[in-house]
DNA sequence: AAAATAATTAAACGATCGTATAAAAAATAC
DNA sequence: GTATTTTTTATACGATCGTTTAATTATTTT
């Protein structure tokens, strides 16, 4: 009975933010249209404004709370490098896959802000606090870094120098690069 | 006197391309009207596409060629990463900075194709050439993959954690990663 | 069953998009 | 200086976009 909260169903709320992840992780946010996640939820277009005020509300209630990484922190920071490239290889059989979603929405003006914050905060500071040794956070970001840009140059565009690599060779080489950036091996002594 | 070949002036076209360059690395395709390239071409929509087609032709036109890495790759490949830190590290100052314009446009499926083909023909092949020791182009399209993932996140989404790193500590520490690329320490004997 | 509330839908609005057509201006040729 | 070609512009088309308003169906309450 509030004044101006709208009418709300649990279970169409779930279905459109469904449908709206899909979309965003396929088509990005320019390339989603209101219409396309409606007919994927099956509902009416007006429900996702009732919903979720706009699109831009409905993107931040759909992907950044999916960008946790609790099964990346879950374990030993010692084989970080291996459970992240294992996660990064397999393909979300659901059709999304918040690594991709991001990388696809990040060039839209409208949602960068809010992406800078949701990784900020969800990303970059747990990870940080997970690393020993100097510029914590500064190696948190390039860790980040290294998992979008794969991401990126093997989902997105689809370089054909990484798609024709076998799969077990770049989950390798990935894990390394990774567990490099975590192991901070200290080899620049000149700066800092 | 062609049949079907339309009028054109040179100095136009640049202007259309040269803005072109500016909106597609500023706002992504889809972010991108053409009506916002010709007021800054100072130039009617109409020319752009009697010139260039479309605006998938005009993108194909002014990014891709600007995505030749003839800097990186003259020069010893022992100083490959710094090199390649450097370029990433200054600012384009004309508003246009080909990594960054690939970045906030791959997400588009319009020119995901062509893009692709761009960076596998002049990028990832000339690099694997200069690269010794196995896996030459997957190693190539890894080092493409750290380059695009840092600009992303430092330029593109601006992450707080490599923005407020020295700007010294980040250009050595992107710097160090893509070396490792190019020496490959061959410290992965189970696998290959 | 009737009334009231919750949930969904149909329809349209204004804006902007990429593109196409035809007329006007500028430059060149005769 | 007129005619012809080259270059640019004004304008509009159809489509799709995010969003909004009012009406309709479904559910609950009394």
């Amino acid at each position: 009975m509030d004044a101006q909260s709208p009418a709300i169903s649990a279970r169409t709320a779930d279905a459109i933010l469904a449908a709206a992840r899909r979309q965003f992780a396929s088509y990005g946010y320019d390339g989603t249209g209101l219409r396309a996640i409606a007919a994927l939820a099956d509902v009416n277009v007006a429900l996702i404004g009732r919903y979720f005020g706009s699109k831009e509300g409905l993107f931040l209630a759909a992907v950044p709370p999916k960008l946790e990484i609790r099964g990346l922190l879950g374990g030993s920071m010692s084989h970080f490098g291996e459970r992240a490239a294992a996660i990064m290889d397999m393909k979300s059989g659901r059709g999304f896959d918040p690594m991709t979603a991001l990388v696809r929405a990040a060039a839209s003006p409208a949602c960068a802000p809010a992406l800078r914050n949701a990784l900020n905060r969800q990303v970059i500071a747990p990870l940080a606090l997970r690393l020993e040794g100097p510029q914590a956070e500064a190696r948190a970001g390039m860790i980040l870094s290294v998992m979008a840009g794969y991401d990126m140059m093997l989902r997105v565009i689809g370089i054909a120098a990484l798609e024709e690599t076998a799969s077990t060779e770049r989950r390798h080489r990935l894990a390394a690069m990774l567990q490099h950036l975590v192991d901070e091996p200290l080899h620049m002594q000149d700066a800092d």
